[in-house]
DNA sequence: TATATTAAAAATGTATACATTTAATACGAA
DNA sequence: TTCGTATTAAATGTATACATTTTTAATATA
């Protein structure tokens, strides 16, 4: 398998693994040196991380609680219109499948259950088939990814109930209760994790 | 007042007046020579042209049909969005100034009903008070402006009443009428203009 | 004619030098 | 000291040379 990552990649997981320093300044010249490539590309990464929220003005951003509100009020108008288009669309092979997915979390390590629960969430935003939508989605990439770890290391209490309900009412093709389902499940996600953080 | 125009803008305008031809490669050595500067800053203009999509892949995007219809699914999420809150939100000056557009477009020539139709989504969409939104909203703004100017050009029938409507909806703070009002007036935009394009 | 194959050309990717702007520091006057 | 100003340093912006990749075109072969 292929090993080789991009210098894209280098750099995001090392921000999301927490090796730069929060308060220390993201220069291109001190980036390039570390990297052992030139300006160039990494102003091009730099752009990349600022378009998913991960990088503001050569800092590492760092969103205050209102910002992660803003930001969970745009993950959640996306996933509660995905929902909708899962009520209408989703056949057993996809239920089947959202099922297995909180069967992997609950079985698995942290790590495995991590990746089931996006598997899940990610399921639920194919359902719109929209790739402008779903590039949107994929914008809030590392700040999902940020809050579901804290979410999964601190075991917040019913996840997977509420994951279950959601498939349970998509199952049953009540659309307003599962957007009420996945909105309150959502903004549970945001009070836990900010609670933590 | 500020004449300078950045080079984004330059490159943005000619490309909404049709100064280039769809067909030819938008080359980084060409645009360089076009606007007598070098390849760095070309590129960072195309960026973001491509982040607003007009641009992909070095041609101007032209998009489908089907293109079209998922962008709209995007404006009108949001934008439903948008007027579920303003129906929270929105006092008698808000609706003032939106009844105001409404003049204005019907008064203005086309030039002016153009900035006012703008100038009434804007207002509708700043109700959400969410920069990340906002600024997704904003991506859309150059199709958003090819769509406004056939409907305008081509004086689409009841466009005006609809706005109306969709204020007094508001007044009357009806969220579910106001909701499906907005969508149905921005889906007889979208099927108007792919009539006419 | 249609299809490979390869040579040439032209594009983008990367490194780097230089220009300009912005930030940091040092110094002097109130 | 504190504030303003000048000087310097360091960052980003831009141009450009060179490397690599992609596209085009030309030629040969079925």
């Amino acid at each position: 398998m292929n090993q080789e990552r991009t210098l894209y990649e280098k750099v995001r997981e090392d921000i999301l693994n927490g090796t730069f320093d929060k308060t220390e300044k993201m220069t291109e010249v001190k980036l390039a040196k570390l990297y052992e490539v030139s300006r160039t590309p990494i102003r091009e990464v730099l752009k990349q991380l600022e378009f998913e929220y991960l990088v503001k003005d050569g800092y590492i951003y760092t969103p205050s609680p209102e910002d992660y509100r803003n930001l969970f009020e745009m993950r959640i108008l996306i996933e509660s219109h995905a929902v909708e288009k899962a009520v209408l669309l989703f056949v057993d092979e996809d239920l089947k499948e959202l099922r297995n997915y909180i069967k992997q979390a609950k079985d698995g390590d942290a790590s495995l259950t991590l990746k089931a629960n996006k598997n899940f969430h990610d399921k639920l935003v194919r359902a719109i088939r929209n790739p402008f939508l779903s590039e949107t989605y994929d914008r809030l990439n590392s700040t999902i990814y940020l809050f579901s770890r804290t979410v999964v290391e601190k075991q917040r209490p019913e996840l997977l109930d509420e994951h279950e309900a959601i498939v349970q009412s998509i199952e049953d093709r009540k659309i307003d209760h599962a957007k009420q389902q996945i909105i309150s499940h959502l903004q549970k996600d945001l009070e836990f994790t900010l609670y933590y953080m």
